[in-house]
DNA sequence: TATCGTGTAGCTTTTGTAGTTACATGATCG
DNA sequence: CGATCATGTAACTACAAAAGCTACACGATA
């Protein structure tokens, strides 16, 4: 099953966009390896849920409206992904059959409570604490490893 | 994004093995209103996992191997269900962005959280204690509404 | 007014489950 | 033995949703 990557995008996006402002979409779909059309469609989520704004025109683009530690991933995910969290689900649950009513309320549960979690967790980071692990010694390692010959800059 | 039924499904027919066996793929098909073909194909996982085992010929079909109390709800999934939990996921990985990696670190932390409980919940229950829940009292106002006229039985 | 950027409709591509048809293989009963 | 029943599997089609793409309308700015 195709794996949803927005939230994924959409981090990536604004978190380049705090050193950058505005940025066209244009200039994000190369950041992401996209299409600017795909750009639009995803940013016009963040732009419903108050976190970014567009200008059309010259020197238009995308603008932040938050600073990063005032941005939770949990926003980015709500406003931009869809209401499917698991690949795993239950059936129609109109069969009347009582095994099935209580296989779905066993599955149902412990979907919620992960469910629950990973929002939880979501909550609990905003953009500026992964802006900041980023910058980090704990990245050292890796940013040296980049930084070698033919290494690619984004 | 379709979601996937495998493991309802399987758990739905497991239970009703345990009152009936062997059952031949055409009414498991009947039960779980499908066909044959995706029957065997879903209980082919089973088998492979050491669940059920299937015999051809008259009289023929699949049986259990174990008690219900034997078998945990995760071993099911582990069984039928693909490897992808999540609808949601992350990039490539390579492009050598920092901020890239960063968000990918940080999604993958939550997303290995809430995946580790769910395993963890799907762990800690048996076939057996989703069958006890059924014939409890709890589902005994269900129970009522289902018997009224016109309830379908499966 | 030319240019740049967003907004959006409408299409194709992709990926995996589900559903279907068709047929081969093997077991069992009479 | 041979009819019948059941599994096993190949080879499709259907479907859903994200992603990607083309084309064009609209508005802003220099």
């Amino acid at each position: 099953m195709r794996k949803d990557t927005r939230l994924s995008r959409s981090l990536h996006v604004l978190i380049h966009m705090a050193d950058q402002q505005p940025m066209t979409s244009a200039q994000i779909a190369r950041i992401l390896q996209t299409n600017s059309v795909v750009v639009r469609r995803t940013m016009a989520g963040l732009r419903e849920a108050g976190l970014v704004e567009s200008k059309g025109g010259r020197g238009g683009g995308w603008s932040l409206l938050r600073g990063l530690e005032a941005i939770t991933l949990l926003e980015v995910h709500n406003a931009v992904s869809g209401d499917a969290l698991f690949c795993i689900g239950w059936g129609s649950e109109h069969s009347g059959c009582l095994v099935e009513a209580a296989v779905n309320h066993h599955i149902g549960e412990a979907l919620e409570a992960a469910e629950a979690l990973l929002l939880e967790r979501l909550g609990a980071v905003t953009l500026a604490q992964i802006r900041a692990d980023m910058d980090s010694e704990q990245w050292a390692g890796f940013r040296a490893a980049l930084s070698g010959p033919g290494a690619p800059r984004t």
